[in-house]
DNA sequence: CGGAAGATTGAGAGTTCTCAATGCCTGTGG
DNA sequence: CCACAGGCATTGAGAACTCTCAATCTTCCG
């Protein structure tokens, strides 16, 4: 079975038989995480990274005053923490969202994958596209509002999950509370609800029991100001 | 003469001679911008990466309805994007702030710098660094109002300030107006006029002619829950 | 000295938050 | 199979924060 990475990467440039061999050798230490539980916690050193195959995770940061922020959604295919083994201890933690399939890779193998050329451009690639999504956030919260906020998760999402095959016409699940939505989005939970209600209203999407129906993307997209060039994704 | 990317580098790990020598090296090709020109701009394709020597930058990117957001502040030592090679075109703009002296580094000898193990671990660590600011912003974004996120970008700065020695003892020039602060805080101009004023009256700092006095580091950093770890610095 | 850009201030409007009550769904135990 | 508890979502009302608009002031530079 080929595992989400593998299809991620492709996307990128073509591997050749041998490097795609060792991207499926390395999912061998496979863990299982329940919802809710933290994968990796600020502070920690661990001294392998992780790979999510399945199942969502973020990345989130506690503030004195007990309040959370979320600063990233990691799907299938997303490495959490390639930086820890470089920058030492975790600044941040990791917690899975909903049931959570994790592979745990060591430091040896990561050196492995990293003199190979071709993997090494791919996870380089992995990474700046990561970074492109952080300055999308900062956009999205400097200079949206609310709804536009929302609505641009709700499409970066979509869009991500397409690209992994995730995501069915105009349906995705996502295992997150509304809650869940305030602490990414740096908006309360009562807000949430009532921006929610307006894109119901609105007839541009649904949120319900976890699950998002896009009722009509080009509205959705219009609203948010979407544009998915920043994703850099193959397509 | 040692320019601020040796020194930032240095103190991440020992360099050997040779690998210092080829920094040294690399900047051949300087280029000098003025005050407010932009040194790349969203769509371009270059064939180099550009390497901030003095002066400040910023990557901005401009929404369709006219309103800017600034998603990072670069100082000397700081690469623009190393990015482009790899990802294809800019996705945002990066415009000098003051009087900026920039290298152009071509794609050759930027593969020559990342053959070198120390050196390519170097370059590495600095882009896990400015991943963790871009982190960093977003929870100043999320969850800390205008006050707070003032003061958490200045302690920023000076941090990141003293780190390539830029810094005098609580002083240091910030090249931006109100204006630009606002663009990077996502807050008005207006906004940012009163929150500075109270930051003066409550005796933490002052920001007159582009120069910022800091008065008293500790309360502005308790203001700001500003904790510095997430900037990996060497001390 | 005059003009332009930037900073400050005031007043009123709009967005988002807080607090609190109510409603809904789901899983569990009787 | 039903009743109930707990977590999550929804709604309302008032407060707080930030914005907008507009006037005035200051600084800088030719």
């Amino acid at each position: 079975m080929t595992h989400p990475l593998v299809r991620k990467l492709q996307s990128v440039g073509d591997l050749a038989k041998a490097d795609l061999d060792l991207l499926e050798a390395l999912v061998s230490d496979i863990r299982d995480f329940g919802a809710r539980r933290d994968i990796i916690r600020e502070g920690e050193k661990p001294d392998h990274v992780h790979l999510m195959l399945e199942g969502w995770s973020c990345r989130y940061q506690v503030l004195p005053d007990g309040s959370k922020q979320i600063t990233a959604f990691l799907l299938p295919g997303d490495f959490c923490d390639v930086h820890v083994t470089m920058l030492g201890e975790m600044d941040h933690s990791i917690g899975a969202l909903n049931a959570a399939r994790v592979a745990f890779i060591s430091r040896d193998v990561m050196r492995e994958l990293i003199e190979r050329p071709a993997i090494a451009r791919a996870l380089w690639w992995a990474s700046l596209v990561d970074e492109a999504v952080l300055r999308a956030w900062i956009v999205n919260f400097g200079r949206r509002d609310s709804f536009e906020r929302v609505a641009h998760l709700i499409c970066e999402l979509y869009a991500r999950l397409q690209n992994v095959g995730l995501a069915a016409e105009n349906e995705f699940d996502l295992p997150l509370t509304q809650e869940d939505l305030s602490d990414a989005l740096g908006l309360t939970p009562v807000h949430i609800s009532r921006v929610l209600k307006r894109l119901r209203q609105e007839e541009m999407m649904t949120f319900k029991r976890q699950q998002i129906s896009i009722l009509d993307i080009r509205k959705l997209q219009a609203a948010a100001g979407f544009d998915p060039s920043y994703l850099h994704l193959a397509d």
